[in-house]
DNA sequence: CTATGTGAAGTGTTTCACAGCC
DNA sequence: GGCTGTGAAACACTTCACATAG
């Protein structure tokens, strides 16, 4: 992964994710600065690991002291591209669907739905959690009318592929998909997939050989 | 990680998923052998890629032929452990909860979720998907009593750390958390944490850079 | 004293390339 | 021709250890 010309590891960008979740609690408790140690003992991590993913993008620690709260927070939030506002949309208004839609904490990190798409015409045209429920025969137009760059995959596994390759066409900029297939993208789309099933048959590779 | 004393790749017994996930494809279409070639491209790797992942478990390939489908299949089954059954419980029945409660893809793959716990008096004693949902003072009676070796928290963050606690209290085997927040857990407990919110931050920063 | 930033060393993972086999 | 399994090389990532700074 590339930052600046820098080659960055794609498990840095991972960790910088917790490490600002973690400095937003450190902000709401009140804390001015925190050492790469702190951080560190928090994930497990060594200290040595936490200043080489921050440094990968700049000097931001003080000596002696450590990195201020307020300050790495944003720096992290500028890297990761989330002090801008994304519009996201929603495909496949399901349980899931449903789940993510009601979920308050996207919005407070940049990531607002403002659209869902549905193939069922009873769910079309009604709002849920005050987005609007689009039929899918509306999703390119509405992706370029309101600007949308991230689409959210929460259909069935046998129509997410369809629903990626008309995303694509739309000219959308980023997948996340839920639906347990692996989908072909063109590479100008970003693709981001979570399978929960697989979570799960990794905990229990895990609890198989004790 | 280990396996029959060989240290094996965190990042392989991931792809050991994704391939099950394709072998299962292959074989309701089938397909009687596939090369690792084939694999391969399925998920924009390198054939000696897939053969390494799968050799560090044995030589189940047949040179000239590939490997055969149901027999992977099933091996693989065998080294994940999803060929035995998994009780699981379900913490926090909010709309996340709910959705997981009512997703039918889980126990084709072995993980059956026989209860769930929710602090609501509201919920506790109804029926969800056919799941009883129970008082959280009964979770390390039923947790006992039913056999669960995996936990899902699908809590609000701030007491995911409470039930994780009392989770490892009553000596659960793993647990898959959905809260935003990191867990301590003791090492008696294996631990996989999926945040939403950070699926996204991983998108914004690939976009971010365009 | 505390703590960052970073070359160099160490460790882990992927790819190459080919022996062996169908 | 097809294909797997695997040493050896290449590459990627993490940790060590220390110069530098408050």
């Amino acid at each position: 992964m590339q930052w600046a010309g820098k080659d960055v590891p794609k498990a840095t960008i991972m960790r910088l994710s917790l490490y600002l979740r973690r400095l937003r609690k450190l902000s709401r408790e009140g804390a001015e600065t925190v050492s790469s140690r702190q951080l560190a003992d928090a994930f497990g991590l060594t200290d040595a690991q936490v200043r080489r993913d921050i440094a990968y993008f700049g000097q931001f620690g003080y000596p002696g002291i450590g990195y201020r709260v307020g300050e790495l927070a944003e720096r992290i939030r500028m890297i990761l591209g989330t002090n801008r506002r994304w519009q996201v949309a929603l495909v496949g208004v399901g349980s899931l669907g449903r789940a993510l839609l009601g979920h308050r904490g996207f919005a407070l990190k940049g990531f607002h739905i403002v659209a869902a798409f549905d193939v069922d015409p009873a769910k079309a045209g009604k709002e849920i959690y005050s987005v609007r429920v689009y039929d899918m025969t509306h999703l390119e137009r509405v992706i370029r009318e309101r600007g949308i760059q991230i689409a959210v995959i929460c259909t069935p596994a046998d129509v997410a592929q369809n629903v990626a390759d008309k995303l694509a066409g739309a000219r959308i900029g980023a997948i996340l998909n839920f639906a347990p297939v692996t989908l072909d993208v063109p590479d100008t789309v970003v693709l981001n997939s979570v399978d929960l099933a697989i979570q799960l048959e990794q905990l229990s590779f895990q609890l198989a050989r004790r």
